[in-house]
DNA sequence: GAGTACAGTATCAGCCTGATAGAAAACTCC
DNA sequence: GGAGTTTTCTATCAGGCTGATACTGTACTC
């Protein structure tokens, strides 16, 4: 923090505000005539054509057809369009790794799953296993990209830990078993592309602030329910990240007053009451056996409670008991206008988030709009996508300093 | 949301932000010559001098001394000053009313302290009488501005209850029975000034994070622990107020499973449990007496746990069992680097800040650093000029997206 | 087919920044 | 004590951007 802080302004940096103005009235606003974009950003015909011609060279916008006339000449319609532009997004999970080649408007256009290494779970060099999967997977997509003729334009990491994000560092992802590895620069180096690591709970909910079921809202939360818990926060329109990025790691949460005179190495204590792990566990517990001769799965225990297992609805229902605390407790402190339920659990979301919120009226003063994921199993990716798409824009935007 | 969004630039937007970044950086960095300031900004030397002439000229800035010269012509410190700019201030409490002049340096340097109105706390026109004291308090300011030759350019209200920001409506006040009350737009019309109205726990951590215990850190959690409990949220060095205004009444916190059984009229689960107004009830009902004859207080609580009275630790090492878990919970959902204690109960801090601190190691991953409020009492008076302050400066900043 | 209404384009003044050159102020050396 | 040196501050001007104005282009209507 000693050199230059940088937050001056030039006249470049007025044009790129405005730009990014213009894009953003484009995307929220469906298409609209250069006229209506100058009338709904206040800038002049003439500011608005110079910049829409820019943005059409760069094919950030591109033209879709004329509006009827409504006398004079007919306008011609612009809309924004990512897919001229790709960004290569991987997904390092803890059962197996994910790419995909996304566009700027949010779409994946090719993936790239390798194949799943029996027994990686508990290899014990899994962290090189994981790290060579996902440098493998990035080289493949940059190559794809390439073929496109459409190169990749930066890079966007998923990881299931607490990432350091200016560094691009993970520092601590117990499902990879990671610690302090540095995927960003090392993706740098090869790749030679800006490169962007961030936590996948903080993805999803930023895909599903930019492109599902949060679209418009400025605060929202979105609660991931997989092998753990955790939840994304994005709050004023942008991902809260927390002083060490540990932000929204609400399995470490205390649940009741006796949680003080435990002590959790390693784990959490809603994390352990919680999350598929938990909830097998506590299944197995009770003497719920899977249908078929293989582990149990959380998926197992929502079928028995969908086909009117009595000990399957019981620990369902516990399980939502503490989740709704939870949930009770981000929203008092954050006072999110949406809930959005994802993770592995997400597919359950008709089982869960009713349960959510007939345990909170009348409890909290006012209960949030609560949706399912619509992205499911692509939110992190289409978040990593975002954000890795706005390192390149390199856009900005001005803000009054309340 | 119809209307031109306004979020673009143009000159007279880039040189507004340049002199954002000259305050901040005088602000930050003390007395700084011009040069200095445009090696730390990286602007030039000509336009430093240009925005400094007119930051002077304004009374934002002045000279401070010359800097000894190191062979050549010795150069002009400059430094902020918001002495020459004042903000009136009204913090409208539960039992008292409390009226400042603040100058954009924070410092308060005129008081106003109406008479207490004997018998208000339960009158049944006390939101009437709370709203006239107010606005004879924010008139006698503006006179005392005026006086000194220096008129009042915005006024700030702090308020213990949910306020519509944009609005500066106050919604909901239980402490002051204000329901729906348009404070703002009364004050704007009586005294034709920009009016910002603010829940007096936002204000709290406002003023501890830009004058307080908490300056320079860019995520804290102000708990402010009074009648009841509340805490104010800096995330990203901005003040978040949620969706509806509500985040951080964490009053209505569920401590515990059955407290989803339970139901909360009017008050939360957490705030039956914990603030000076539980505290006292509890004590009674514990048959602990105050020492003199009149009704038992929180402070008198504290005296006995520091005389060594047996009853009044155990009721002490309660409360704090409850403020821990929602300290706790906090912290995981937030990460904040600094946790401040304030309020009524602020005072002592002694006893609180070390009890947090024992209960939560080892039960999250990471203990945040704990202070006491540094402004106490004028904290939320502080935070309130400050965004007073920011209001008519209408200063901007650029700000990247991601 | 002329007129009209609206969309898009060119031109220019005004503002701001940054570069360059020049004036001002203090120190040093003779 | 005065000239030279060093550094700071200021004036001037080119370049970029916006916004206003005037102009051109296109399709509909009478």
């Amino acid at each position: 923090m000693s050199g230059p802080t940088s937050s001056t302004a030039n006249a470049g940096t007025v044009s790129r505000v405005n730009q990014t103005a213009i894009l953003d009235v484009l995307r929220r606003h469906g298409p609209l005539s250069r006229q209506e974009i100058g009338a709904r950003t206040g800038l002049s015909a003439a500011t608005v054509n110079r910049l829409a011609g820019q943005l059409l060279r760069k094919g950030l916008v591109v033209t879709d057809g004329h509006q009827p006339s409504t006398g004079g000449r007919p306008s011609i319609l612009l809309r924004y369009s990512g897919r001229a532009h790709l960004v290569s997004v991987v997904h390092v999970g803890a059962t197996r790794t994910e790419g995909a080649l996304v566009d700027f408007d949010g779409t994946i256009v090719h993936r790239v799953r390798p194949p799943m290494v029996p027994g990686v779970l508990h290899a014990a060099d899994r962290a090189t296993i994981r790290l060579e999967e996902a440098l493998s997977v990035v080289t493949e997509l940059g190559a794809a990209a390439a073929e496109r003729g459409q190169p990749s334009q930066a890079v966007g990491v998923a990881v299931p830990g607490v990432v350091d994000g200016a560094e691009g560092r993970v520092t601590w992802a117990p499902a990879l078993d990671w610690r302090e590895v540095p995927v960003g620069s090392v993706l740098h180096d090869r790749t030679g592309l800006p490169v962007v690591v961030e936590n996948d709970a903080n993805l999803l909910a930023v895909g599903e602030h930019r492109r599902g079921a949060g679209q418009g809202v400025q605060d929202l939360v979105a609660v991931v329910l997989g092998t753990g818990i955790g939840v994304g926060i994005v709050t004023g329109g942008r991902l809260h990240r927390g002083s060490r990025a540990a932000a929204g790691e609400i399995g470490y949460m205390l649940m009741e007053r006796s949680s003080l005179t435990r002590f959790f190495p390693g784990f959490g204590d809603l994390e352990s009451r919680v999350g598929s792990a938990g909830l097998t566990r506590q299944a197995r517990e009770r003497g719920i056996v899977a249908p078929a001769d293989r582990p149990l799965t959380a998926a197992d225990v929502f079928d028995l409670v969908r086909n009117g297992s009595a000990e399957a609805r019981a620990l369902l229902e516990e399980t939502l008991d503490h989740v709704a605390l939870a949930v009770a407790n981000l929203c008092t402190v954050l006072d999110p206008e949406l809930v959005i339920v994802g993770g592995e659990m997400g597919g359950a979301a008709d089982l869960i988030t009713p349960g959510l919120r007939d345990r909170l009226v009348g409890r909290i003063p006012h209960v949030p709009r609560m949706a399912a994921s619509a992205l499911g199993d692509d939110a992190a990716i289409v978040g990593a996508a975002e954000l890795a798409a706005r390192l390149v824009s390199d856009f900005a935007y001005v803000q009054a300093t309340p």
